[in-house]
DNA sequence: CCCGTGATTTAT
DNA sequence: TAAATCACGGGG
């Protein structure tokens, strides 16, 4: 207690990510805009002990709901897991898969309308340390978050967070970075990653990514 | 390339 | 109830 503090964790800092934080208009939306709009934004935890940690988002995939053979709401098939997928826009959607690993995405659209972007990469900014505890101590700054399951274990994110509402919640949420909005010349689309079930939809290039940035999935 | 891993979904 | 599936990651 009464220890000092570190320049990230600042009483400033906290003061401004208030200000920052990404409303809920911000997410109403198609999911191939949102997943466009999000490159460069932060995407920000806070842990129980007061630990902040936060990556800037450099990996999204648009997932388009009804019609999209890789959705897990395709056809619009509604069940317990998925069921986030068709709350409100800010949402967030946290499932569970190959029996170990979490993978975290953002829902838009409107209500029932089951759109969602997934959060496949971060560049880590605060909290690096911490991450590195949670991934593995040699990992490298590269490795730590550049995969969608990779980046859930560096900030913890897990089923407990899903369903929340990235526009209030406390624990999870998104800030406007300075320079995000990105130019086209700075952004690669390319079709998604590990949907080969999906058709003729495997093909669509609904992934966008930071041309040239390290700490992408695959380059 | 292979395979761990177990919740979730889908088929009987 | 049983079988198949899986928006992954780590290790050859």
């Amino acid at each position: 207690m009464f220890g000092i503090l570190t320049a990230g964790d600042s009483t400033l800092t906290r003061r401004a990510s208030k200000t920052r934080r990404l409303s809920r208009r911000f997410y109403q939306t198609d999911a191939a805009s949102l997943a466009q709009k999000l490159l460069g934004q932060f995407l920000v935890r806070q842990l129980p002990g007061g630990i902040r940690l936060s990556g800037r988002i450099v990996e999204t995939e648009a997932y388009l709901g009804e019609p999209d053979q890789a959705s897990h709401a395709f056809g619009l098939r509604r069940t317990a897991r998925n069921e986030a997928m068709y709350a409100k826009p800010g949402t967030a959607y946290v499932y569970f898969t190959y029996g170990m690993h979490f993978c975290f995405n953002i829902v838009c659209g409107k209500v029932n309308e089951p759109l969602a972007v997934l959060i496949r990469a971060l560049e880590p900014i605060e909290g690096v340390e911490r991450m590195r505890e949670q991934r593995g101590p040699r990992i490298p700054d590269t490795g730590l978050c550049s995969g969608p399951a990779k980046l859930c274990q560096a900030l913890q994110i897990d089923r407990d967070l899903n369903g929340i509402d990235l526009v209030s919640d406390k624990r999870l949420w998104l800030e406007r970075a300075p320079n995000a909005g990105l130019d086209d010349e700075h952004i690669l689309n390319t079709p998604r990653i590990g949907i080969d079930y999906a058709g003729s939809w495997a093909k669509k290039p609904l992934r966008w990514l930071i041309r040239g940035n390290p700490h992408v999935s695959r380059g």
